[in-house]
RNA sequence: GUGGACAUAGCUCAGUUGGUUAGAGCACCAGAUUGUGGUUCUGGGGGUCGGGGGUUCAAAUCCCCUUGUCCACCCCA
């Protein structure tokens, strides 16, 4: 079908100038808010040793059992000296993040660190609607500070990033918590305890599940399964008193932020590391890929990589399903991104009549350039004046500046306003200060 | 990894029970008297019908294989 017999790698995609637009307020809307709760840019590594992710992701989780690109550390692959066996693609930011605080000794000379990121992740699975190989994450990491406020504060400001977007009430933050690491150990033996007589009885997925992450055997979606977790131990019961004042405190203050959460005791995120806070976006008319953020608190993963025991929370935004709540809502056409699309038209289109005006016409287009601001632009393919304002036309551009033989010779140029149809002769050299003016007005 | 659908021009798609040089709209390029755009009109370029094999006098159309895409499951952003 392509006329190239390569193809764009399976679940990529080319993002073409005219698709940018929308991508570009994401990435500005992300950094501008970020920046205003405090939070510093940091950019890791987009790959890492292999093990890192083993180590924070934990050796069951999907992600890391099926869906990492890897690739083999090249010559030394037998040094039994070295613990390096790969190299993989980040599938997700904490980790890289994390492994990039200890590294930097913010643990013992700043503790309390701010940061967040914006960039490309990548994961080997099965392309789907809103689900790609690489994908665009949005992310915010807090270390330093244990408290519930700062969870409530980083709910908020991924509340805020999708209101500054546009969405409105369409969007749901489901809470929950995972309790310290002993609430969760208690809970998962008394999870494999409770239902180890009864797995053989349940589906297929969910034997698999009992083995992998217990954890899933309650949000299985089979009816049949649903009805069989009736009755099943609670987090609630084994949860330390710790963890639930922790839990209350954080539902106050997003309350205290107006947030209105949904306490959803399925929210049970895949990863390892998290402890306590769990939280999710929903954009529920998306349907099967419904989350457009996940987050949660992770006080366990720095002492994980080597540094003293840190409190950290922090959230990760995906792009493709939230370009796709976008184009849903027709967010992917709001003013602001109409007025980033705007800045690529350029201002001024220096058309030639005749071949000699050709030279000038570019000369005039390159003297033009280091004086405004918008781009000035100019034909390369021999077309008929006719047809460079019809391309000046279809680019959107809004001065014409002519250049002929009788312009040439008065040393002026014909502007012509392509809103107004007006034409004016300017002087050579005021061209510049004539464009500024009437672009201004 | 499992299942289903689809694959014709740059894009969106027609193509009747297999039958002559495969079409439309949009886009692109060029014209419609003298140096000027958005509408209209005329003309033009562009396709190994995803690839390979088979059936047939004849295949875009039927069969097999292959590659790719989309959708769903698992799981996740």
């Amino acid at each position: 079908m392509a006329s190239s017999s390569y193809q764009a790698p399976r679940g990529t995609r080319d993002l073409y100038p005219e698709n940018l637009a929308v991508i570009r307020h994401l990435e500005r809307t992300a950094s501008r808010l970020s920046r205003a709760f405090g939070y510093s840019e940091i950019r890791p590594p987009l790959f890492e040793e292999t093990g890192l992710f083993l180590r924070s992701l934990g050796e069951t989780s999907d992600v890391v059992s099926k869906e990492m690109f890897t690739v083999p550390r090249r010559g030394k692959a037998n040094d039994a000296s070295s613990s390096v066996t790969g190299y993989t693609f980040r599938p997700e930011g904490t980790a890289g993040v994390a492994r990039a605080y200890v590294n930097g000794g913010f643990a013992q000379r700043a503790p309390l660190q701010k940061w967040f990121y914006v960039g490309p992740m990548f994961r080997y699975e099965r392309p789907q609607k809103g689900r790609e190989r690489q994908f665009t994450q949005f992310g915010i990491e807090a270390f330093g500070a244990a408290s519930p406020t700062l969870d409530a504060e980083v709910v908020d400001l991924c509340m805020r990033f999708f209101e500054e977007i546009g969405f409105g009430d369409e969007l749901e933050v489901r809470v929950n918590t995972m309790g310290d690491p002993s609430d969760r150990d208690r809970w998962c033996e008394a999870l494999r305890q409770f239902f180890a007589p009864r797995v053989a009885a349940r589906c297929s997925d969910c034997q698999e599940r009992f083995e992998r992450n217990v954890f899933r055997l309650l949000d299985c979606k089979n009816k049949a399964c649903q009805d069989d977790n009736e009755g099943s131990p609670a987090l609630s019961e084994v949860l330390g008193v710790d963890a639930q004042t922790h839990q209350t405190d954080f539902l106050k203050a997003l309350q205290a932020l107006g947030r209105k959460p949904v306490v959803d005791p399925t929210i049970v995120r895949g990863l390892d590391y998290y402890t306590r806070t769990v939280f999710e976006v929903h954009y529920p008319q998306l349907g099967a890929r419904s989350a457009l953020c996940g987050g949660g608190r992770y006080d366990g993963l720095v002492e994980e990589f080597g540094g003293p025991h840190t409190p950290a929370v922090g959230f990760a935004i995906g792009f493709t399903a939230t370009e796709l709540a976008m184009a849903e809502l027709g967010l992917d056409e709001s003013a602001a991104v109409q007025s980033i699309a705007a800045e690529s038209i350029p201002v001024a289109y220096c058309v030639s009549i005749t071949p000699d005006d050709r030279p000038h016409a570019l000369a005039l287009a390159g003297r033009l350039r280091t004086h405004l601001a918008a781009a000035v632009v100019c034909d390369h393919r021999e077309k008929s004046p006719k047809a460079q304002f019809k391309e000046a036309n279809k680019l959107g551009v809004r001065f014409v500046l002519v250049v002929g033989p009788d312009e040439r010779a008065a040393g002026q140029v014909v502007v012509r306003d392509m809103q107004t149809r007006d034409e004016t002769r300017v002087e050579l050299l005021q061209i510049a200060a004539h464009l500024a003016a009437a672009t201004e007005a």
